[in-house]
DNA sequence: GGATTCAGTTTTAGCGTTCCAAAGCCGTTG
DNA sequence: CAACGGCTTTGGAACGCTAAAACTGAATCC
């Protein structure tokens, strides 16, 4: 097996097209042409010219194709630095996610620091001036995120994880149905036979998601009859101020608690304790995310899983679709999230009143 | 301000050097140079080539400058799927501070997805062949890892985050002492009165990282006469494996343990919950990463912090200077993690015997 | 039998940048 | 006054690839 020359070895530089070309005494243009459209070349030429790749361990530089191709087959994703106490795992999640997905499609991510803060254009900007990227991936898209209605305008393709909750919807965007997993989580209970189920989320108005996740609290529980007033409970992003306002949900009565992340479930598990009562047993908790936190809590904790994997997927799938159809109507996909049922919920006895 | 035609812009192309030469009347190969090399410029001329710059929005073209110069000023980085419970906050920490290291030096980073398990040199081997980075960025070394020796071999530039524990060290590493956190830890638990300190960490030789941390404990304890016998637990990298494992350290009257991780110590508050012990007032706990459960918990975990922006910047020091000079003698660093002292180490009363 | 088709291949012409060698400028110098 | 040197600037050429046009030779048509 005469293997004479790796690519890449120590001597002698890349192996180029050309080079294949001349072993195989073909020209360049049918090198190429073996690799990107093999249906075109008398079979037994693919046949002497892949074996003459083979050989030579030939790979095409991405540089040049992309200069001449105007496609550098790269998607732009902006890393944020997660805040502590948020679910970095969430976003740890669906970046590998993500790029498994865009590796499948021959693609790859370009990562760049968006600075802390509120999202900004400037490295989005750099990306496409210099025709790095094909695309942009987006996410944690807020209120008031700039990015979608930019990117439009100069007609750049980009997908959002998150719908863009202000205004009229822009682009392309894969989200979870939010409400759906809240729903399900009141079905749960319900079943369990909870009656006073309380929902603690974010405040109102703060954050899209969040809001999402009230409503189909409220929806299940207007759908089951069951009272909804001095039910819901709004807390900060802090762990501290959901401790705190879990409290009037538990001296109403509430023999169950929604919340809106596992974090703020973590602050209802803590009053519990401080009160001598015990997350599953006393009262049920339903958290929100299924972070790694989850099942690692005692008891471990019932919460809504979001469908990360699938959510990177569709999300390649949209931006490419938009890549190649840049005029194409604007596609969008809710997700089902499931409820991962843990003991937070289960085994324990309800007593009304 | 004429800013007649800002790059990328709808219509016509972006702008090219040539462009802005005919502009600025002077040749394309001395806008080069007003960019490259501004020095070797006349002032007058620069000032000409510059404004000629600044009216066109040019920036040039990523692809171009790579083919020509060979070199792509993107910096490769294999995510692995994070193992659920382990710190995915970690990884995605050091990840942020690494793209923002690097996007300071004029690099970027460029994902691909390691497959789950053991890391394999199918995504390097792809990348390299495409001339499409300047070198890598590895982390999750483990022993058996095959790819510093395979990337040595090669003469490919990269940076490990985590020594290479097995056989004779190779390449460059930056690393955080953890053999000094634990030994820290312990110097704080002995100041607060304690002297018997139990380690709870994972099975001897499984982890290079999780001996070290063993290490630093044993040789803290030495210094100060304390007995080490008994007092060490071991346990996998799960929590109810953890639970058990603390059980033998408790009995043993053990009043403080450092665990290898934040999970661990986890398993740990668990156990003494079990029993009817509060962590922090009862038994002192220290972890290990300082995630962001260790703040959430309650009490709040003291844990030995590791400094990842700083481990993000040298990582990128040592890959760039790598690539600037391939021979010159390979690089180590050890970093000093901090301890966060916080409540499952404070306010108790010693009560020996 | 010459014009027409067609599959299969080669030639030409860049994509936008930087390297290299050589040319232009201008004030000194023998 | 021609030759010289340093400082700037310039005109190819090349990096490795592919789109598009041009070219083969054989099969097909009227």
């Amino acid at each position: 097996m005469p293997r004479s020359s790796k690519n890449s070895s120590a001597k002698g530089g890349p192996v180029t097209l050309a080079m294949v070309a001349a072993r195989a005494g073909v020209s360049a243009q049918t090198v190429s042409n073996a690799i990107n459209s093999p249906d075109i070349l008398r079979p037994d030429t693919l046949e002497r010219v892949r074996r003459a790749i083979d050989e030579m361990g030939y790979r095409p530089s991405r540089a040049a194709q992309t200069l001449r191709t105007r496609s550098s087959k790269l998607i732009g994703y902006g890393i944020q630095p997660t805040p502590p106490g948020t679910g970095a795992a969430v976003m740890d999640r669906f970046l590998h996610a993500l790029s498994q997905a865009v590796d499948e499609a021959g693609y790859r991510i370009l990562l760049f620091a968006s600075p802390p803060g509120s999202p900004s254009l400037k490295g989005y900007e750099e990306l496409l001036a210099q025709h790095e990227v094909d695309g942009f991936v987006l996410s944690g898209t807020d209120r008031s995120d700039p990015r979608q209605a930019w990117l439009t305008k100069r007609g750049v393709p980009f997908v959002g994880f998150g719908r863009m909750w202000s205004g009229r919807p822009v682009g392309d965007w894969v989200d979870v149905d939010g409400a759906s997993g809240t729903d399900a989580a009141v079905e749960h209970l319900v079943t369990l036979g909870h009656r006073k189920i309380a929902f603690l989320g974010w405040e109102r108005g703060s954050s899209g998601a969040g809001d999402d996740r009230a409503e189909g609290w409220l929806r299940a529980m207007k759908r089951h009859g069951l009272p909804t007033r001095g039910r819901r409970g709004q807390s900060m992003n802090d762990i501290d101020a959901a401790r705190a306002a879990v409290k009037p949900l538990l001296d109403a009565g509430a023999t169950a608690v929604i919340a809106a992340s596992d974090m703020l479930a973590l602050g209802c598990y803590q009053t519990l304790r401080e009160r001598g009562a015990l997350p599953g047993r006393d009262v049920a908790v339903v958290g929100f995310d299924d972070s790694p936190t989850a099942e690692i809590l005692s008891p471990a904790l019932t919460s809504v899983a979001q469908p990360l994997e699938e959510v990177g997927q569709e999300c390649v799938r949209l931006l490419l679709a938009r890549i190649a159809a840049p005029d194409a109507p604007p596609e969008r996909i809710l997700l089902q999230p499931s409820l991962v049922i843990r003991d937070s919920t289960t085994s324990m006895s309800i007593t009304d009143e």
